[in-house]
DNA sequence: CAGTGAGCGAGCTTCCGCTTGACTT
């Protein structure tokens, strides 16, 4: 047995520092914390000082004992957890779990996984630093405390199941605040003015410095342009430079992924932790953007070689964020000889996406010509400007660049033409066109967890089992909306006349993006009003600021609890007692058709519709009818309220039976002799016919007919069925593949079983996971082609 | 899978952070 036992926290940690070290070391992994909170509402004596009580995890009591076993036989222990507060207090808890004495254990730390780095790092080992736990025992107490005391209120306030917590309460407020923003947002128009000219043989476009907030005006301002002379007045030539962006942490590497192939955050984890894994990536849950000098060197290395010595611009990045702990290194490539790597299609891709901005980050600055061009219009005192950028020097634009959350509108510069001051333009024609204001967009997960970071909210290792979370309880779902149609005014001067057009755009079109559910909205409200401090956007800093002084030893963790607990828990017991029962309830007016009242509420099965009065007398039993996706008590009119009791509606009697019309889960659909059919998209449920009905409802029964291909005497529950993608084997529930070159005639029960077996899982789910794969936008990654020829803003 | 909208009443839910598999929800 080895003299020596290192403990690290990742198993592919261990597998690497291994081969760094000598025979005398042998490296274990203890899969993060091995020991947390006991599980139910006693794991904090509040009475006692807050004396905490762990327990070792039942998923990590085999490596425990493994660990033990080790630690008896070795003559140092080496804890060689993350040098942040999280890690600090995994090595003090295992030195705990395995008895370890002081004598025995040495704590080194070292943030990059190099052999110089963990070579240094044994040389220079220190004790535990009890200040350093403590001010984590205290952030995983306070966790507790609120997460536990907070969430059975909104059980017994709002809803059963539902949570709350420092992060995840904060996450879903933005949501909704970023929410009504909208709801409310002043959609104002303006015109903007474009010209465009004829310069020998090319086209430039130029706009007006500024916009019209009529059209009156913009129509005043075309009519003065009639036949007037466009004259070049003055041309300023600025170099500008662009410079690369630093190396990916976790927030940076979902943000870019989410945008440039539309992971979300938990795809882009899970992609990232198997590139982990395989070693072809540093550690993928970071928040520094420090690289180590080894790659530093490599980088440069393979730079040089590859574009030049005059690309290569070596780098160190430092961390503009308080909150970050930078345990490790910024995600990069383990070499960058690796340009590219074996493994699945995404795999491949996020790999380039890492290769990419991290080779990039060590590149030379991109060089920038831009000229700015001013028009003058003979007659009148306003300027047009054209503004044009000349790429002088690629640099890093050669590999990669980095792209944008607002999609404003394309002002992707263009190169101008050869121009001079006091030459005079050709016109071609000068377009006024209405524009509207945008409210700030809606958060995609990326974009969430950007916002997070920025207020210091949650950590690399819990941004994407955040967004889960709130999906998970309701408050958010992240969904497509289509957008609607809105007209807006072109004014045309071509040819020395105007003319006018009205135009239809979609506006407000969302592709996964997060909106609040009536849940979400009320539990936000509800917490805001009563826990106001924890809903706070500043909480998480300020507490972090205590930690932090607990870390330097200038405060007990206990009285920093105990400061925070006493009015915390006197408003929990408070707001339990005193707090009404939270259902949303909203009148919105009068039925015109009875003249009784109509309410919107969030009931047990979600949000409704009600019309008339809850009470005892029968015949007056008010009337109810679910909201349907994507709308909200909050903002539903009376109207869209009044139409939700139009369904179901009878349409009509075949075979002697009703057929009715409605809309449910997934859309609207018919109900004949309890049969479903749905109603396709190109349908409206409101005025479908009879006849169009029995058409549906005949289609339907030409396709079950055509459904069931083959059956078995051997087992009645395996069938062949004819599906959307071809035939496939049925069993009870379970559905699986066929290859395309199986013939169906040639389909035994032997045959079907092996299939299966071979299979092990069910079809439905892989050929879900390869849809999914193809629906990503094939957008450009490569920013090679483009970034040569244009640089965006 | 899809309609419901109640209150005689059991026992459950829940936090944040550190790590991976096991596993078909």
């Amino acid at each position: 047995m080895s003299k020596n036992l290192v403990i690290v926290e990742s198993p592919a940690k261990a597998k690497t520092i291994e081969k760094f070290l000598g025979n005398d070391y042998t490296v274990k992994s203890c899969f993060g914390h091995i020991r947390d909170l006991a599980k139910g509402d006693e794991a904090i004596d509040v009475k006692n000082n807050f004396l905490p009580h762990y327990e070792v995890s039942e998923d990590k009591k085999a490596i425990v004992a493994e660990l033990k076993k080790l630690s008896k036989e070795a003559e140092v222990v080496w804890l060689a957890s993350d040098e942040d507060r999280e890690g600090e207090a995994i090595s003090w808890h295992l030195s705990e779990v395995l008895n370890l004495t002081e004598s025995k254990t040495r704590r080194i730390v070292f943030h990059e996984i190099t052999k110089p780095a963990i070579l240094k790092a044994i040389e220079n080992p220190r004790g535990i630093d009890k200040n350093l736990v403590d001010a984590q025992q205290a952030r995983r107490v306070l966790d507790r405390l609120v997460g536990f005391e907070l969430s059975p209120v909104l059980w017994k306030k709002v809803k059963a199941n539902l949570s709350a917590g420092r992060v995840q309460s904060v996450a879903v407020r933005l949501i909704v605040d970023r929410e009504r923003e909208i709801n409310v947002f002043n959609y104002s128009s303006a015109f903007r003015v474009i010209a465009r000219f004829n310069v020998s043989g090319k086209q430039m476009e130029a706009e007006l410095a500024k916009r019209f907030e009529t059209e009156a005006e913009a129509l005043a301002f075309l009519e003065k342009c009639k036949g007037a002379t466009f004259t070049i007045k003055n041309l300023e030539v600025k170099p500008s430079e662009k410079s690369p962006a630093p190396p990916f942490t976790t927030s940076t590497l979902q943000q870019e992924a989410s945008r440039k192939m539309g992971y979300g955050v938990s795809i882009t984890m899970s992609i990232a932790q198997k590139l982990y894994e395989n070693g072809f990536i540093t550690y993928m849950r970071t928040d520094s953007v420090n690289l180590s000098e080894l790659a530093i060197g490599s980088a440069q290395k393979y730079i040089t070689d590859n574009f030049g010595s005059k690309y290569s611009r070596p780098m160190r990045y430092t961390t503009k964020n308080d909150s970050a702990q930078e345990a490790h290194e910024a995600i990069r490539p383990t070499y960058f000889e690796n340009v590219e790597v074996e493994g699945t299609p995404q795999e491949k891709k996020l790999y380039d996406l890492i290769y990419k901005r991290a080779i990039a980050s060590q590149m030379a600055k991109a060089q920038i010509e831009k000229t700015i061009a001013t028009v003058s219009i003979s007659g009148l005192p306003d300027q047009l400007i054209a503004t044009g950028e000349v790429l002088k020097f690629d640099g890093f634009l050669k590999v990669y660049l980095e792209s944008t959350d607002d999609d404003s509108e394309d002002e992707n510069s263009k190169m101008l033409p050869p121009l001079n001051v006091g030459e005079n333009l050709q016109l071609i024609h000068i377009n006024a066109t209405e524009r509207y204001s945008r409210p700030a967009p809606r958060y995609t997960e990326a974009s969430l967890v950007k916002k997070l970071e920025e207020l210091g909210i949650g950590r690399p290792s819990t941004y994407a089992p955040t967004i889960s979370t709130i999906q998970k309880r309701g408050y958010v779902v992240k969904e497509d909306r289509e957008g609607k149609d809105r007209k807006f005014v072109t004014l045309t001067l071509e040819k020395n006349e105007i003319g006018r057009e009205v135009k239809t755009e979609k506006f407000a079109s969302e592709k996964s993006k997060l909106f609040p559910s009536d849940i979400g909205m009320i539990v936000t409200d509800f917490l805001t009003k009563h826990f106001d401090k924890i809903m706070d956007f500043g909480f998480t800093a300020s507490v972090e600021e205590e930690f932090d002084k607990i870390a330097r030893g200038q405060l007990g963790w206990n009285k920093m609890i105990e400061k925070f607990y006493g009015p915390f828990h006197a408003n929990v017991i408070n707001t339990s007692e005193t707090a009404e029962r939270q259902n949303a309830e909203r009148s919105l007016g009068a039925d015109p058709e009875s003249g009784k009242t109509v309410y919107v509420k969030v009931g047990r099965y979600g949000p409704f519709a009600q019309i008339g009065e809850n009470s005892d007398d029968e015949k007056e039993k008010p009337r109810y009818a679910s909201l349907r996706a994507g709308q909200l008590t909050e903002t539903i009119t009376l109207e869209e309220a009044i139409d939700l009791f139009r369904l179901p509606r009878v349409v009509g009697n075949f075979e002697t039976k009703d057929i009715k019309a409605a809309i449910g889960r997934f859309g609207p659909y018919l109900v004949h002799d309890s049969k479903f059919i749905s109603i396709p998209k190109t349908d409206d449920v409101f005025a479908i016919t009879i006849e169009r009905a029995i058409e549906l409802i005949e289609g339907k029964r030409i396709s079950d007919a055509n459904k069931l291909i083959k059956t078995f005497a051997e087992d009645e529950e395996l069938k062949i069925l004819n599906g959307r993608w071809g035939p496939y084997i049925a069993l009870g529930k379970e559905n699986y593949r066929l290859s395309k070159t199986q013939k169906v005639d040639e389909l035994t029960y032997e045959k079907v079983l092996e299939i299966i077996k071979a299979e092990g899982r069910p079809a439905a789910k892989t050929a879900a996971k390869k849809t999914s794969a193809k629906k990503v936008p094939a957008k450009k990654t490569a920013a090679k082609k483009t970034a040569a020829k244009k640089v965006k803003k």
